[in-house]
DNA sequence: CAATTATTCAAGTGATATCTTGACGACATG
DNA sequence: CATGTCGTCAAGATATCACTTGAATAATTG
């Protein structure tokens, strides 16, 4: 083989990690991934496509690196390979967020208009919570909070949000997290929990940029 | 426009950014880039493709904001947007070094065994170059070394590399570097001085790497 | 061991990508 | 302002991708 082919040869298969990365419904997988394992099936239904496209993209994931799965019983559980391929979807959305202009229109669009959103950097939460001064809300689904959550959180799907908001003292801070910066969960939280008089803000990211920066967390079993 | 379609927008944009290098000859170009700003023609001639073609694929990258371009006389000239781009690349490549089991083969194909070649960390060689005990030769062609270098490196291109071998005082260490891990050309140096019985090794990174860690480097004017 | 559930496979269709070729446009120089 | 250089554009051929549909497979349950 000549140089030249070895070298197409490197570079596409480098190409052929981000190729993977480079389809909605597959970034989509992945930051849901990122949060936890998951079947086929909850794929699917988390990202609105049939089973049978969903099982497709994964073997494309998988084939890439980036994603393994394990059989259960009858379901197959698919989950990143590594926090390295979390890490990766984070740097793309930065950069994606920093150099493509349609960017903020399509987040505004998504997620809403975030002006009145105050946000916290993880720095300053995790000093607070230290001192308690704040009230940590993961508004994520149940089964993700189970799987894993911000030390000293309490679950708080939004499902049920209404009726936690009821019980929240008054005197203290309430920060609400997600999945990540572009997760809508703490926005709606927010939004949900000003509605009713209670000054809240949401983290600037979520539960996986949290762990991989090295802050504490409590994790399943 | 429905919650869905919103989000599928969204996240078919950050696929678009990953899909700019989901191809083995824009990932190259990225990979080039890396180094300094380059000319169409250079860009081209370095990844062995036509101009038109070359073009193409750098309109493709410029339309995901990864890469910036200016007219200089007759030539345009592109440029990476950010050194985000650059550590998003590298990411890029760790993952797929990590998680794709065909890529050793392929290195190996493009670069030829590396196991007698031995690696010197950043930390490492930043610590010993304190010291003066190490020779840091750049062997990148000329100007790439010209546009910036490691602090106190000596230009010492491929083709002329022979002829600096002869100068090159034998008590002291030898180390070169390149445009990063899966560049040719310092393999190829640590070769050639081990063949006139120089004992050398190679950084372990390339010049991007050493530059966004935050170690002392040169820069052009 | 038949029926059920969860997933994968295979085939087909329309949409995108990639690369080539030749023409066109922008700028510099004599 | 004619000429050359560098880059982009437009059109077309071929390959690959994305999604659908319906059948096949793997493990579980009655």
């Amino acid at each position: 083989m000549s140089d030249r082919a070895a070298k197409d040869a490197l570079f596409a298969s480098f190409g052929s990690v981000a190729k993977a990365l480079g389809n909605g419904h597959r970034a989509e997988l992945v930051d849901v991934l990122a949060q936890g394992e998951r079947s086929v099936d909850e794929l699917a239904s988390e990202i609105d496509e049939s089973v049978a496209n969903t099982s497709q993209h994964l073997q494309v994931l998988a084939r890439s690196g980036l994603v393994r799965s394990r059989r259960n019983g009858t379901r197959v559980i698919y989950r990143l390979a590594s926090d390295r391929v979390a890490a990766l979807w984070n740097e793309l959305c930065g950069v994606a967020s920093t150099h493509l202009a349609e960017l903020e229109v399509l987040a505004t669009a998504y997620l809403g208009a975030r002006s009145e959103i105050e946000t916290v950097s993880a720095e300053e939460l995790a000093a607070r919570l230290a001192d308690g001064q704040v009230v940590l809300l993961d508004v994520r689904p149940a089964r993700e909070y189970a799987a894993g959550h911000i030390a000293g959180a309490f679950p708080a799907p939004l499902d049920e949000l209404e009726q936690i908001a009821s019980y929240l003292a008054s005197d203290k801070d309430v920060v609400a997290y997600c999945r990540g910066p572009y997760c809508v969960y703490a926005d709606d939280a927010v939004r949900l929990l000003h509605a009713r008089g209670i000054s809240a803000r949401r983290l600037d990211a979520g539960f996986p940029e949290w762990r991989r920066a090295g802050y504490p967390v409590a994790l399943a079993g």
